[in-house]
DNA sequence: TTTAATCTTTATGAAATATTTAATAATTGT
DNA sequence: ACAATTATTAAATATTTCATAAAGATTAAA
């Protein structure tokens, strides 16, 4: 759903921060330095980099500073990784621009909450309190869904996941995907969970407006 | 909460953030223009500054990159009110060091929401997976109480409610910060249901360790 | 100043909804 | 056919609402 660049000189890092974002559907890109990180910018905008702190050569301060300094680039948000009582460097990376830090050791989870948060602000104007297609209009003022005419109310959860696959028709949520957006990156609940949502969404919508794509998610067909 | 600061030249709108500001346990101070703004901020540093863009003489872009050019005072978060369609504006705020930005008309709910994303940035580590207090004891890895020694589980929602009296004891939480806190400041639910759930705290965790303040909210003692 | 009536807010219990789990069946891809 | 994944159903929990009772404030009269 993001572009982002990871710049870590540890290898294992970029390895494990990379799975991680691209479960996630993120589109990753990962460099070892920050010249790498500044040719890979220019080479294609990143819509966030996950910056480490303490490199050899060019430590990730520097590297945001000349990246918020140049207009062309200003607007990528910034998430530092720092080490754990690196609190210098928190304070000095968010005063050279940065909009966020994650602490070392990172926990995935906590990574991809924050990085939800950045990402958040990036569409504050993107969200909607009606959503249309041809067939289904649904209306988050009150929970409602439009179909031929006939209105009806959906429980919370299955608004949520109505209303996420229906935000991007013919596009496939990733399970992972629907739980973090639907359920939130800290609530843990079964597997199966999605499941009966989703067969209740169906016998409410009409089973046809939604597609199981084993092994991956679901879609809303439009 | 916190302690927040507001520049509007428009008398209502200072009222009428002031109110709702209020009612969500914050203390608000307002001005008028952008040198009132430097003052108030000399004499006492708030957490976070709503600043209008527009306002005769000095306008708020320009107060913004005085206080952000001030190491005294750039780590107060800003937050834009700008006119609706004013989408300069909006990208310039943010370049000239603001935290976030939101349009007019402002509806109160959207303002809440965005200064608690705010506020949230500024105590990141404050949030604890064990609180402790010299009674009770809970835990936010497994949603678990413990109380002389014997441990029992409690559901999300009741869960959430008592984390949040117990995080400052023999404080008053006012109803509405626990509906904004435990439920969300986008979901509406009955004003009974707090009233349930306490209930259900009360009978599992002892009817002591809660007060009610009528026409306020409540309380955990300690 | 006390008392009683009145109004507002909170408590309670039961019912209605919503959500989650768990067990089993069905489906799909290999 | 086998393994993995999803669907389905029923049951268990959790959450919310609703109606009614109780408690706390407030007001006005005695």
């Amino acid at each position: 759903m993001a572009s982002i660049l990871i710049v870590d000189d540890d290898e294992d890092i970029r390895e494990l921060l990379k799975y991680n974002l691209e479960r996630h559907n993120h589109s990753v890109r990962a460099v070892e330095n920050g010249l790498r990180c500044l040719e890979a910018v220019a080479s294609e905008k990143p819509d966030l980099i996950l910056l480490d702190v303490m490199m050899p050569e060019m430590d990730g301060i520097e590297v945001c500073e000349q990246l918020k300094a140049n207009e062309a680039y200003n607007s990528i948000l910034i998430c530092f990784l720092t080490a754990r009582n690196e609190d210098y460097s928190q304070i000095a990376g968010l005063e050279a621009g940065g909009d966020d830090y994650v602490s070392k050791p990172i926990k995935p989870k906590v990574l991809i909450s924050r990085i939800n948060a950045l990402l958040r602000r990036l569409d504050l104007n993107k969200s909607q309190d009606i959503i249309d297609t041809c067939t289904v209009r649904i209306n988050r003022e009150n929970y409602t869904v439009e179909k031929n005419g006939d209105t009806f109310h959906l429980p919370r959860k299955e608004f949520e996941l109505l209303a996420l696959l229906i935000s991007q028709p013919n596009f496939v949520f990733k399970r992972i995907v629907i739980l973090e957006k639907v359920w939130g990156t800290d609530i843990v609940v079964g597997d199966r969970t999605i499941d009966v949502h989703i067969r209740k969404l169906r016998e409410k919508i009409g089973s046809h407006y939604i597609t199981t794509i084993k092994g991956i998610g679901y879609k809303f067909n439009n």
